[in-house]
DNA sequence: AGTCGCAAGATCGCATACAATTTGAACTCG
DNA sequence: CGAGTTCAAATTGTATGCGATCTTGCGACT
């Protein structure tokens, strides 16, 4: 395995490192370097990072929280593998809230952060125009930070913590039920709510959002295939 | 302190105990029993209930997440004392969220639910005609326990985690920045909007729900009179 | 041959021990 | 008498050890 990807936890200062930990398993988890269903078991994730097992478990226990990671009791933790139930509740959730999101940050946005937006939307154009998995990996996280980014201009830190939430599991959502063909839709639609901001055109921004969140959605093959949980196991190995 | 209640292990089986402290400690922070940035040590809350140091950190670190304790790096685990604004994030953050809940209850709501809620009402009202800062404690838990039955009946496991710990941030809030005098006006606007669900009116259901929000956050007193975190001290011992 | 039971191995849950950091106070010096 | 410094008490951060629980492989019994 190579999940440290290059981490020198020197690099990110003296800060909590169960938090450095949790934040590598979570982009290697958004970027699906580690499949679902993987089992991440403490003593592991402690060696790989070279910790101990109880900043390895406080760093699992906090994915759990975020719904990255599931654990059960005496068996271990793993990568979530959402059902098709699960993922259309995280799309139901961004329904909700991300029109809000676009209303807030447009009374909020600066013309600096639209050229922060600019310059990650090349980002991910760039991303698009390769081929290999490791593109589409780099694309799918892309296309979460331009959300990301939204929730942040918005202000509202609770409602970005909802988003950073949402915009992983959606990541898993895709990687697991993506039909990988037509995945990589989202870039004008991202620029089209972009421009809508910029023009103060809040009601069009908010529809293109929900038209975009529709489309991501659709995109996805949720046809209830599995009962319970032998099927990880199925699908991981 | 008698911050744990009743609480015998045995009642909640043999499952998690560390969870069972985090609700322990969640209601008596919900409740006021615990104010604001009171400090909560491992040490202290371990002998409390009877564990050690590490399931009570485990407890400690959950509710860090959900934003009801702020701890700080080898300085410990506080009693969040959430600043006005971030008061005035919650509410936003509700008004976004739970139209979105009644109108997903709507679709799902069934007559034995609103049996469930007509109870959970009079409850409500109980507490409601009694004095006393018990009281006026148990109308707050009341008060809340209804919209977190709506957003379990909605049906969205996510949104109800979502709500969960808005409500928890919220009773936080009143019971720091509420004009005690005026509390007890949701009430009646419950019924209203238990009323216009049985009717499936949800559009009406909406927008009573937008009003009860305002009207919970103009009774709020959020004048910004505290600058960083001198006052918590201050405003705690 | 198939099934059940049992024991060994592995992993987690929790407690405890030790190291690192902060805080507060006593103490010294100007 | 006040300011600065040093040290000790308290508290958190981290590692590790032990018991409990689950898994798994092997063997006996039907």
């Amino acid at each position: 395995m190579n999940i440290s990807e290059t981490i020198t936890f020197s690099d990110t200062g003296p800060e909590d490192r169960s938090s450095t930990i949790r934040e590598a398993l979570r982009n290697a988890i958004i970027d699906r370097r580690l499949a679902p269903g993987t089992k991440l078991s403490e003593a592991e994730v402690g060696a790989l990072f070279d910790v101990s097992r109880t900043v390895a478990r406080a760093a699992l226990q906090m994915l759990t929280f975020e719904g990255l990671v599931k654990t059960e009791r005496n068996r271990g933790a793993f990568v979530s593998h959402p059902s098709p139930d699960e993922a259309r509740q995280v799309f139901a959730s961004r329904r909700l809230i991300e029109p809000g999101i676009v209303a807030g940050a447009l009374e909020r946005i600066t013309p600096s952060d639209i050229a922060h937006f600019r310059r990650q939307l090349e980002e991910e154009a760039r991303h698009m125009n390769e081929r290999g998995p490791a593109a589409r990996r780099a694309e799918i996280k892309a296309s979460g930070d331009f959300h990301l980014l939204l929730a942040s201009v918005c202000g509202n830190a609770i409602l970005q913590k909802f988003m950073d939430e949402l915009v992983a599991r959606s990541s898993l959502v895709i990687a697991l039920y993506g039909r990988s063909g037509i995945s990589s839709c989202g870039h004008a639609e991202h620029s089209a709510i972009l421009d809508a901001l910029e023009n103060g055109d809040g009601k069009r921004a908010s529809t293109l959002m929900i038209h975009h969140i529709d489309h991501i959605e659709a995109d996805l093959d949720l046809q209830l295939k599995q009962g319970s949980g032998l099927k990880d196991a199925l699908s991981l190995s």
